[in-house]
DNA sequence: AATGAATGAGCGTTCATTCAT
DNA sequence: CATGAATGAACGCTCATTCAT
């Protein structure tokens, strides 16, 4: 029954693709109007499929906020693990300060991917703990250094999560500001805040 | 047609006493099964009144959530508070780390709480800068150690920002670890970084 | 346990009067808001009593109606009986133009209470017959001018049912007509109905 | 879970169907409760459908009824323009008494849905003047008349008014008389009273 | 693979009415 | 007479999920 003047849409497409549209198309609606708000029906017609379909890649909102997760995951371990790689193997003082500095600009840059997925939505579990690909790469850098004997510290995952957590609490914090904040002085900060919590008290 | 058995229940009660017993049913339920899972219906039932009864007292769930943290950052806040008071008035290194013992003492003890109405609901903003109280407290705590010329810091309120959502992390982490973590280690360990945080480089 | 500076308002009053002021409440509010959204709580709290003394006056909201509806139709039927009574014993045209130009007036006048009374909510029974203190007016009127000879209807309540319809539609249509309307020319063209409608074909 | 038993009602059907089964459903309803009183679940469950597929083919209770209202308007209209319309050109009084039995007929007929939906819910606006459709078309129809000098009126939409009006409360007042009143009588007067409207005085 | 009509449990919220004080 | 805290039935509406096509 239905007209011959139906377009015929391809119905398929390679699943990755479609998978990826979803994703995109959910983002964009959490983004524009937060997560909870957004129905399952916004995001299929958004990604130009029927509902069904939907199911067919995610069981629910929530598997898609978790391929959000590891997204934002992903991207900002990248960036800082490429600004750390750029330091000498010795500088230690400046793979945690490129560290820093990084993972400040990363983000500024994920900062709305960040909120969709930590702020308006819950992961599971405690809380900070959970950017821990984050953390393992700090507590790695942590524990390397002082293997070195660049610094002291008692505990390196300890310090880790202390250190992710400053950090995390005072980027937030900037990017609460509403004005552009002074980025590098933020960076000064941090940088300062980050020696001292290894041991190294500069001035 | 009402059974004569119908128990003569006072048909009313001081309001605050009422409210109370509202706040207490809500927060039990949500300890029990969440925030999200947990109906008005199953307030007022466990509260013993009827569902109407709730919004003479509240205007939806978010208020409860909105008293109950109040709850929290209130009882949190006195017990940082008189811990630090107990401190010498010149011995600021002894402050801040009263400030950290009575902190992860009082995170231990409210932790329950604490993860209702931060964890699995979302207040409104931004998130660690809306224990607000508390880094005020803090906040003014470290200003009045630099003007006493006990530390340096170049910016308090960064600082306080920092210490305070490192201080958060590491006490979640503690928490989360299942088993009854050695709680005077993680406070050893968070002293240090307090001091370091400040500038004091013990050892 | 109330606080002793609760103001002494006078706990009683005559029955008429905190009558008339629930009513005279309740009809603002239909006015404001309509008769479906108005509360029983907002009409005792514009009237400055309890919500359990409305129902020491009346029986419902339907019951305040039925007053409103009473207070239309007597005010209505004054003003005509007046108008009417000012013509000569056998000036019979003159007394139906004049019930016609004495409805115009009255429904103009009351039009909000008639709106709020007939159309927002409902008597019980049929429609135009409702207003039936108006119709059996009329009817004597056009029977008694029949039994003149002033003019010949066959049936003297058919055409009062007739003739009170048209006037009330007409005028309707002209209280809908947002500009204030040629008042003057709609009875005019109103009257030359009337005389048309008992067999008085003028010109 | 759920039985073997379960009927495997048809999932689908033609939109244009469903639609239907609910309007009638909703009739039904409306016409053995009233309207106020019928609930969507009671709608959709005489429907034989549950609850959310109402709001797939309306919006509210209201939306139903428009709809209703809409059926009304046009089976009572083409009733009346096919009597008009089996009148020889140039019989105007022919035509217009036409319009009167048609109508009177078409009342009846459809005085269920009338009630339904002009007395008990309420369009929007005023009232008479909303059955436009009707009178728009009498409007024509008096109006054409008046152009080939079959009978004077000053203003045509006036007179269409105050005739609809008058008309429509004769029919109902003969409705509202339980027993089966004479039909034919009542033809008789108002079809006297359509020409003494129009300035022809028979007799 | 894709569809989208149909589902129905479940929720928050309202408010007329009662009755112990 | 007057109060107003408490009631609780009732309702409209949403939307994640299913499944016959």
């Amino acid at each position: 029954m239905t007209s011959a003047a139906t377009k015929p849409r391809p119905r398929t497409k390679p699943p990755e693709e479609r998978r990826g549209e979803l994703i995109q198309a959910a983002y964009r609606l959490f983004l524009e109007q937060g997560v909870v708000p957004t129905t399952i029906e916004q995001i299929t017609s958004r990604a130009d499929v029927a509902k069904g379909t939907f199911y067919l890649y995610f069981s629910s909102k929530e598997d898609v906020l978790e391929a959000l997760r590891d997204r934002f995951e992903e991207e900002l371990l990248v960036k800082v693990q490429t600004a750390v790689a750029t330091k000498a193997a010795d500088d230690w003082p400046g793979k945690l300060t490129a560290w820093a500095r990084a993972g400040v600009a990363g983000y500024f840059d994920l900062k709305p991917l960040h909120d969709v997925v930590f702020l308006e939505s819950r992961p599971a579990g405690t809380e900070g703990l959970l950017d821990n690909a984050l953390i393992d790469h700090l507590l790695a850098l942590l524990q390397a250094g002082a293997d070195a004997g660049a610094w002291a510290i008692d505990d390196a995952r300890f310090t880790a999560v202390f250190l992710f957590n400053g950090f995390h609490g005072v980027t937030d914090a900037a990017c609460a500001a509403e004005k552009q904040v002074n980025r590098s002085r933020l960076i000064d900060r941090l940088e300062q805040l980050c020696l001292r919590t290894v041991g190294l008290n500069p001035r």
